[in-house]
DNA sequence: GACTTGACAAACTCTACGATTCTGTAAATC
DNA sequence: GATTTACAGAATCGTAGAGTTTGTCAAGTC
């Protein structure tokens, strides 16, 4: 899987030169005022093209929420992509990184919230839409992190990596629903507890818990 | 229905004769027909006693609320209890046990899953009431889990411990709304999990993941 | 003394219905 | 290509009235 929207890129941005103006207006409007205020007439509108431009861009409402969902997993995910190139040596740093960016970027946005939300089950009121994608978010954003990890720890077992990632997944979806801490201790937590279970036994790293 | 109630009735069973069959009789219902459907002259009604006395005993709607899900929540952690309960030199054997229990629990438990969505974020159209109780859900479990393993690893570091209980408790949760196991091979792995990361280094633990 | 019965106001839910808005599609126009 | 206009069907909104339910009385019964 390639990293950054390339591949997932091709999912949203192909198509005519209005579909990103009209992806980034649903996106700010259903986080300020809620999916159902998003009408077709006011994309339009707001952005200054014709109802039926709007229509030949995305298609339908319920396309255009799938696209919005996978406008937010993108970037969810290729911040997960971007911590890992930028330690490609450091396994806890960049899942630092990791967890750190994501508990950032979902603490003031309402819609990546929503789609976790959606995915640990609740209603979210705002977009039953989404059960398509969401159901597959843990399972995607497992499989991508397992992948990287992997790299990063060619000598540890497939099977031990997948119980770590899994649980890390986990374990941050839930902090992005029920915060406990700020989003930099919980990421130092987690990117500890990441280095203890995926030790190879090559590093250095000490097994006792230290601040950032 | 494989364990009765009765295991900590002491903290429920406070109240008149009727408290605990109303309680029960409101389960019921709500885990069959939704919360909707319960009503005070329903309960009354099933039990053969009067509205009035449904009102005596329990105070309110919203109070009936609460103390169902106080009721669960009892359940729910008494059997993390026991598990510890049963296995006072096996921290990994307690784990498997509690995780197994609270999985094999939710399966077929609309109430407690109800608890555990709400969370987690979600609204659960059924109990708008629990967020009172569902807040201090991790809080709650976090709480007495660490306070059960720390009897068990007295060598290992308060913060340390407070990790992987925080990150345990969240996979827990985690899996009774989206499971990607069985309860058995989820608990095999989050035991090995626990084992490896609260290893004091005393125990002959393998590093392994190995099944049960 | 504990339980029941009947009565009651206030709040809430259910249903029905017309008005309005929105979706989705099509054709004509620029 | 994009826009405008037009239109049918679906969804939503607001309203109003009927019916339930809640929560609290006080009087009655075993």
């Amino acid at each position: 899987m390639a990293i950054m929207g390339d591949t997932l890129a091709a999912a949203t941005a192909v198509g005519g030169q209005y579909r990103q103006p009209i992806l980034v207006a649903a996106i700010e409007i259903t986080a300020r005022e809620g999916w159902s205020a998003v009408t077709m007439a006011r994309l339009a509108e707001r952005i200054g093209i014709s109802r039926q431009t709007v229509y030949n861009e995305v298609g339908s409402k319920t396309a255009l929420a799938e696209a919005m969902v996978a406008h937010e997993l993108d970037r969810f995910l290729a911040l997960v992509g971007g911590a890992f190139d930028r330690h490609p040596d450091d396994l806890p740093g960049a899942v630092y990184d990791a967890v750190r960016g994501v508990l950032d970027l979902a603490a003031d946005n309402v819609l990546l919230r929503a789609v976790v939300s959606a995915t640990h089950g609740g209603d979210a009121e705002l977009l039953p839409l989404l059960t398509t994608r969401a159901d597959t978010l843990i399972t995607e954003a497992t499989a991508i992190l397992a992948e990287r990890v992997r790299s990063h720890r060619p000598g540890v077992s497939a099977e031990q990596i997948d119980v770590a990632v899994d649980v890390l997944v986990r374990a941050v979806l839930s902090h992005v629903m029920q915060p406990s801490d700020t989003p930099a201790r919980t990421a130092d937590r987690l990117a500890w507890l990441a280095g203890r279970v995926l030790d190879d036994g090559s590093s250095g790293v000490p097994l006792r818990y230290g601040g950032r």
